[in-house]
DNA sequence: AGTACCACCTGACGGC
DNA sequence: TGCCGTCAGGTGGTAC
């Protein structure tokens, strides 16, 4: 599920439980998450330290080790975190872990090895270097506007599209569109400005609902589409079946009497 | 520029 | 019960 605002979920989840605290030990369980680091510099990066500051962009969580060193996790389709204190409680999956100095671990979980971790002297040149745009809870409407405007693609596709606003997956997509009225496979170039506004102030209210309830889809809305995502379960909205096809390559919920 | 398809991996699920 | 095909919330590459 990691997208905005699951990997914002992570970010506190980290923050409550493991920063500050002295890192005795690195596992490195499986070193093909590594990019742009090499396992003996992961572990010496890491080991004696203390996680200092947490800051995400878009679906990046960065923590701040020491002076500009930072790691950078990305969680794939299928990451997620857990701090625990028994050996026992090791989720499975586990590709990398920190033992603190407290006798807790933090595990980075990463089921389908999609994930990643990084390390970089700069957030600002990693972000850059991953051509990823400004986040989606923090670009302004004017940005957000001329970023859209001249596209020729479906409304879908330049949402998740990471240069935009970064941070939308497929998922909270879907929501976003379902709540604002419009079809995701809309033409960008029929959408009016009256249009993106509407989508704008849905994708800023969507994120911030969704962080609210710890991005736990069971606790959305009872309006939500989210918790309706399933070939076995479309339930009707306003009376009408929802639909699901590909988008973009990506399979796609929307109602299409709702959505216009 | 946009799209279509493949690849990376593992697990869950439906069909038979 | 078990095997098999398909699909899954992300990203990156290639080819048209």
């Amino acid at each position: 599920m990691p997208a905005l605002p699951d990997v914002e979920i992570f970010r506190q989840y980290l923050d409550s439980t493991s920063l500050h605290q002295q890192i005795l030990k690195v596992a490195l369980l499986d070193r093909s998450i590594l990019r742009k680091i090499s396992p003996d510099k992961f572990r010496s990066a890491l080991k004696g330290n203390l996680l200092r500051k947490s800051t995400r962009h878009g679906k990046y969580l960065f923590v701040r080790l020491r002076g500009n060193n930072f790691i950078g996790l990305h969680f794939g389709m299928s990451g997620s975190l857990k701090y625990y204190k028994d050996k026992s409680e090791m989720p499975a999956h586990t590709r990398t872990l920190l033992q603190f100095r407290n006798g807790y671990n933090l595990a980075y979980i990463s089921v389908r090895k999609l994930g990643r971790v990084f390390a970089t002297d700069s957030v600002e040149t990693f972000v850059e270097s991953q051509q990823l745009g400004p986040d989606a809870l923090s670009i302004d409407f004017d940005i957000f506007l001329s970023v859209f405007q001249d596209r020729k693609g479906t409304v879908k596709s330049a949402l998740m599209n990471q240069p935009a606003p970064a941070g939308l997956g497929n998922i909270y997509t879907d929501e976003i569109l379902f709540q604002a009225g419009v079809r995701p496979a809309r033409k960008c170039s029929q959408l009016a400005r009256k249009d993106w506004e509407t989508v704008y102030h849905t994708m800023r209210t969507v994120l911030k609902a969704v962080i609210k309830r710890g991005a736990q889809s069971e606790r959305f809305p009872g309006s939500y589409l989210t918790p309706h995502r399933d070939r076995r379960e479309k339930r009707p909205r306003c009376g009408t079946r929802l639909k699901n096809k590909k988008v973009g390559g990506r399979t796609t919920y929307y109602c299409p009497s709702h959505q216009t």
